[in-house]
DNA sequence: GTCTATAGTTCGATAGAC
DNA sequence: GTCTATCGAACTATAGAC
């Protein structure tokens, strides 16, 4: 099998890993091939061995796996808790803490990405897309536990996720966890009106 | 005066104005000064005539003439609404017709660049930084018109602009308008309970 | 398959003619 | 103050030795 080798960090891997942090804290246009081979410590060669398709094909593969990796981390941290309402404000508390604890780099993995390649880029468009497609089909299940009507469940899931982006992009900016716990507080409120009225 | 020109279009306007619409759709680093001067159909060298300090004085100061730009376009189309919830609710689907009307391009003019270089350029990190928080305050004096209390008006302005920027970029992912339909449906849902609460 | 060297292009920035 | 030519450094991508 071309990428199944036993044991924990092949040099794809590394490779893959390194260009997701590079990417998510400079953007895709603004990471160069040489600095995601010199952070992964491969020769750059093997970029273009493991992803003929260069920068591209890599970054659609970091996009499709590190985009539904998060999308489980944030449903996990929502599973963690069994209230839902406190599940919430807790998984947004974490979230601003997080960012705090990584000097506000490390926010969404594809968020930037995503506006960047919106207009220039087709291929790593539908990418994007389709990670966003995916979480909201996985926080509207999750409210729908909650919240019996189904188009109720799908507006609180694109609030939530809505309003998690925005929150970072604040919360970056200013180097401030406030954006953050804001959010969690609002979607906590409509979480629980939802829940009050369904 | 330096730049105040009788009449409408100055090169150094077009210049702005061209990096404006070029950093909205392709981000800072995805935007070259070629491609600018082109665009402006201005002489290369003029760029550094009008903005010494290179592509970072440029974009800063789109970012500072933009930003405010926009935050007062926002509040206007809310203040053209009487009925707040209605206001709410009619400013995010204009968003989600403008966006539409652009093929997708033109939703925040300085939220790809903020992401870009919130880790990487301080500089520019300040400038969207100033500008958020302008939204922020105006936001908030606007909420406060009809929520009597400051911190409820504050949390309800973070998660209208929150919500915004979020939904823009699921828009812009998706070339879907529903986002932002949501989160419109959403902050009205939030406002409503802060008017009945309060 | 690993790694190096380099091609070919574009970048931001500057010098200097006009 | 307008505009052109060009610099040195970066970029993506490829060719080819090992």
């Amino acid at each position: 099998m071309a990428s199944g080798q036993a044991g924990g960090q092949d040099t794809r891997t590394r490779v893959l890993e390194a260009a997701g942090q590079l990417f998510r804290r400079q953007g895709y246009t603004g990471t160069g091939l040489k600095q995601i081979a010199a952070e992964s410590r491969a020769p750059f060669g093997s970029i273009y061995h493991f992803f003929p398709g260069g920068k591209e094909q890599l970054a659609d593969d970091v996009i499709r796996v590190s985009g539904p990796e998060y999308g489980q981390l944030v449903l996990s941290l929502l599973n963690g808790v069994p209230d839902p309402l406190e599940a919430l404000d807790s998984a947004f508390r974490m979230a601003a803490e997080r960012l705090a604890a990584t000097d506000y780099a490390d926010a969404c993995p594809i968020a930037t990405i995503a506006l960047e390649v919106a207009s220039t880029n087709e291929t790593l468009r539908t990418a994007t897309a389709d990670v966003f497609a995916g979480w909201i089909a996985g926080a509207t299940a999750w409210f729908g536990r909650f919240v019996p009507d189904e188009e109720r469940a799908k507006t609180l899931a694109y609030a939530m996720i809505s309003m998690l982006e925005g929150a970072f992009v604040l919360a970056r900016a200013a180097r401030s966890g406030e954006p953050l716990l804001a959010a969690g507080r609002s979607i906590a409120d409509l979480a629980r009106a939802a829940m009050n009225e369904g």
